[in-house]
DNA sequence: TTAAAAAAGTTGCTATAACAACTAATAACA
DNA sequence: TGTTATTAGTTGTTATAGCAACTTTTTTAA
């Protein structure tokens, strides 16, 4: 029988939990949850995105994407048009606020990801993005 | 500057998502959420922990602890009762329901982390959760 | 070309997750 | 010993996370 100790999922879910819970503190002052940051990063990479893009690119469910595309716009980070060729679908644009917040942003989640990385080996790195990878598509 | 594959805490991130999700779906049928199994996965090795004791173990806010504690108890998996040496902690205990259910539970975590690791040698799993470890280290 | 199917979003629900502020009980210590 | 600090648990709030069921619009197909 397993122990506790030898259930890797659940090392991992402990993993994203302090490293979720450590950002989120870092992103805090900025009015920004975690998981907004990331919605932002990649409108920072490319804007004007469909809810529906984010929801794939993100891999998560549309309904939660809905509301924290809400909550951004709330803030004043985006902006939501109805799209001209398809009235189904929402563009999610950044606003000139939300434009400005990437480059306070981004320098913080790069210091976060050197943190997080340190004293680990680029292969190391590349072993363990490899490994996680395995074990998404195994749960698939 | 870093692009969305470089962040090793998205990786972690989505990883946990994926595998947290499989896993809700194969307990849903004994009415039991993963948090709630975590819980009992600790009173099946050791019964009778306190509050306090489960949120130290599950490095969690005693404040889930207290609530998925009290879904437990209405789903008639376990019993509170009030320590006789302190009055302020509450003892968590298995009802017989609760302990009969991980003869049926534990055969299917068992399972999933076969699942998982498939594919996966022993050392690569070592060196896995060696590196998580140093990354919550890094991110205390 | 119209009926059926699919797609994009929304609303409602349940379950984490963590912080702040609170009560009650116990421990520390002056 | 009596005040203070600490500890265990609870309540309230905000933010994910995903399922089911729904509306509106677009696409597919008979």
């Amino acid at each position: 029988m397993l122990s506790w100790g030898d259930y890797i999922s659940i090392d991992i879910h402990q993993t994203d939990l302090k490293l979720t819970s450590y950002i989120k503190n870092k992103l805090a002052p900025f009015n920004l949850a975690p998981e907004q940051n990331l919605i932002l990063m990649l409108l920072w990479e490319l804007d004007g995105l469909s809810q529906n893009d984010i929801a794939e690119k993100l891999d998560k469910d549309k309904t939660n994407i809905a509301r924290m595309v809400l909550n951004l716009e709330r803030k004043g980070f985006i902006k939501r048009t109805v799209s001209q060729h398809d009235r189904r679908s929402l563009k999610v644009n950044l606003t000139e606020k939300g434009r400005a917040l990437g480059n306070k942003i981004i320098p913080i989640t790069e210091e976060f990801n050197h943190l997080v990385t340190h004293g680990i080996t680029e292969e190391e790195l590349k072993e363990l993005s490899r490994i996680l990878k395995k074990m998404r598509e195994n749960a698939r």
